[in-house]
DNA sequence: TAAATTCCTGACACCGGTGTCATAATGTCA
DNA sequence: TGACATTATGACACCGGTGTCAGGAATTTA
């Protein structure tokens, strides 16, 4: 069985390669006729053109990078989740590429990786997006690049996020409205930008209630289950105890609920415990637990497929939305007693 | 700043193309004094080579492919990473390509990746590695593959495992041996090889304990935390009730868990609760569940390291393989009382 | 030292597409 | 019906590498 190509269609069809490429891309200048007579050849032949010599020709590989340095697999799963769903509906394809964001090496790995697969496009997810040298390193090496889930930036790039501090606030009101007032809080991966965003909110909140912000009541994560149980620990140990705990993501919150139980603690009775983003283990544990729940698939989503439109044809405006995230109640939280 | 091809390095260098094209891949008949010259203008140039245009002339694209359908999100994790491992250590790319198990659409699906692809390789994960189907489409496509977590077949092909029945009836084991003799089972997917497997290890513990199968207590998962919470329902209504529960994987028995908790049932005192897999969930959750360790990123890595292998190099002898699992015990399970 | 062998090297075609441009075919208008 | 514009088509170079093969240089052998 020879292979099939374009040249094979065009001997087939009785017109030049050149011709069944117009075919192929639907270009203008075809009379009706000859695409009809090339289109039965494809059909005949089962003619696929082969990506790779198109890439070739076109300097493109149809392929876009996911960059991702993230201490919750599950959030790269849902990212992977949209990414995917974008690139299926285009014909693109997904490659996976986990990544140091620390030092130095981090230019040069993603030259590497460029070198090696000349990606058409990048999506970068938490804390690549708030890389401003990398950002400019893209720039100019001309690769597009989408940003999900970062700060809002004055450019030109294409960004999808969610409103990290409205949630934060919300969530932060929601236990405040249950009357807690000593409610202690879990930062994120200081890379992160949502964790800067996700402090602001709970510190707006706590204000435009009157209560005063106590710096002890704060522990630094990094949105890893294991810093979640380091900070659990310091938390449980304060004394008086807070009636609350808001970790910035439900890993951490997991931790703390496992800890307060191992500790004979009853949650929501004598602790309540609030999340961040809906990951699967907040309704996968007893009580489930309270979080704000991010469209982080739909983020990636819609990234990816405003990068892919911007690769088929570059546009000068920038794509910045911002979506909604919403609060989620469970049984993590209650009304103090 | 123009392109540096090969062209470029060839006339820098005062050689033909094809002397550079040979250095670049180590082949032999260069003399040294050349191989040092163009190895200078590589670095003077910074030159490195395209990737789509060698895959053009080669035929190959340097992407390894991963499919999966797999309910288990953080197993897909743990695929990807042993896979992403094997990729790097050989300048492979790894393409993700969740793809659904059931119907006539997929052997489409997978001819459509091939043609949008052109894979070098590819890695079937639970349970596409046991679709014989498939494995004979593969190899009338000539598209090399590996199996990762499948079943034993008297095949050439490459295949890395890991002993299933032999974990299963090692956790059975241990549960007797805490003087259970009423023991649940919640099965895994019927399209899964290790749901067998795990049965099978299952009965044989018991048997050997002399203690008789009861139908009643096995029940038909699909390693779904949803289906561990349904199976759950069932056996917790058992009067009497199981004193141990042994789900097929950690999601299903987190499922168990969680009900257990929420109808006021002490874990382990009124009920012991094993999982499987070794998840990062199994000990996130309190208490933390007894379970499986398998190395599921070993297994994956290994075969795709093969798989690469035998792209370069088409081998004809089999690479089959099983490694060791061992038993992790944690808080849900103990002795009965 | 001549002949035979081995080692280097480059010219050229090729992988399977796309871009450019010249030219043939067709259509439009006066 | 001739002049001109427009559309359709193909020849050919090109993308950036690799494979084949011929021929010259270097080395070994007789």
């Amino acid at each position: 069985m020879k292979k099939v190509t374009i040249n094979s269609v065009a001997s087939h069809a009785g017109v030049s390669k050149k011709t069944v490429s117009r075919v192929l891309n639907n270009e203008p200048n075809v009379s009706a006729a000859t695409r009809e007579k090339v289109l039965a050849v494809f059909k005949e032949l089962d003619y696929t053109p082969n990506p790779i010599a198109r890439g070739l020709a076109q300097n493109r590989s149809f392929i876009i990078g996911c960059l991702y340095d993230n201490p919750s697999k599950s959030y790269i799963t849902r990212v992977q989740t949209g990414a995917l769903e974008a690139c299926k509906e285009n014909n693109y394809n997904l490659l996976i590429h986990p990544c140091e964001f620390r030092g130095e090496a981090l230019i040069n790995n993603i030259e590497q990786l460029l070198q090696t697969s000349r990606l058409d496009g990048i999506v970068l997810t938490p804390p690549f997006g708030d890389f401003a040298e990398l950002a400019s390193f893209l720039k100019s090496k001309k690769i597009p690049y989408a940003r999900v889930a970062s700060a809002l930036l004055q450019d030109d790039s294409i960004s999808v996020r969610s409103n990290d501090e409205q949630g934060a606030f919300e969530i932060t009101e929601h236990l405040i409205n249950l009357g807690h007032k000593s409610i202690a809080f879990i930062k994120g991966h200081p890379d992160h930008s949502a964790t800067q965003q996700r402090f602001k909110g709970y510190r707006r909140s706590l204000a435009s209630h009157g209560i005063e912000f106590d710096e002890r009541l704060v522990e630094e994560g990094n949105f890893s289950y294991h810093s979640g149980v380091d900070s659990a620990r310091s938390i449980l140990d304060l004394s008086p105890r807070p009636t609350a705990v808001f970790a910035s993501n439900d890993y951490m919150a997991a931790a703390v609920l496992k800890l307060a139980t191992q500790r004979q603690l009853k949650v929501p009775d004598d602790i309540s415990i609030a999340g961040f983003d809906n990951a699967p283990i907040a309704r996968h544990i007893w009580p489930g637990l309270t979080t704000i729940a991010q469209p982080v698939e739909e983020m990636t989503k819609q990234a990816v497929t405003q990068l892919i439109l911007h690769i088929a044809q570059p546009q000068e405006q920038p794509y910045q939305v911002t979506l909604e995230s919403r609060l989620i109640t469970r049984e993590s939280t209650s009304a103090i007693k």
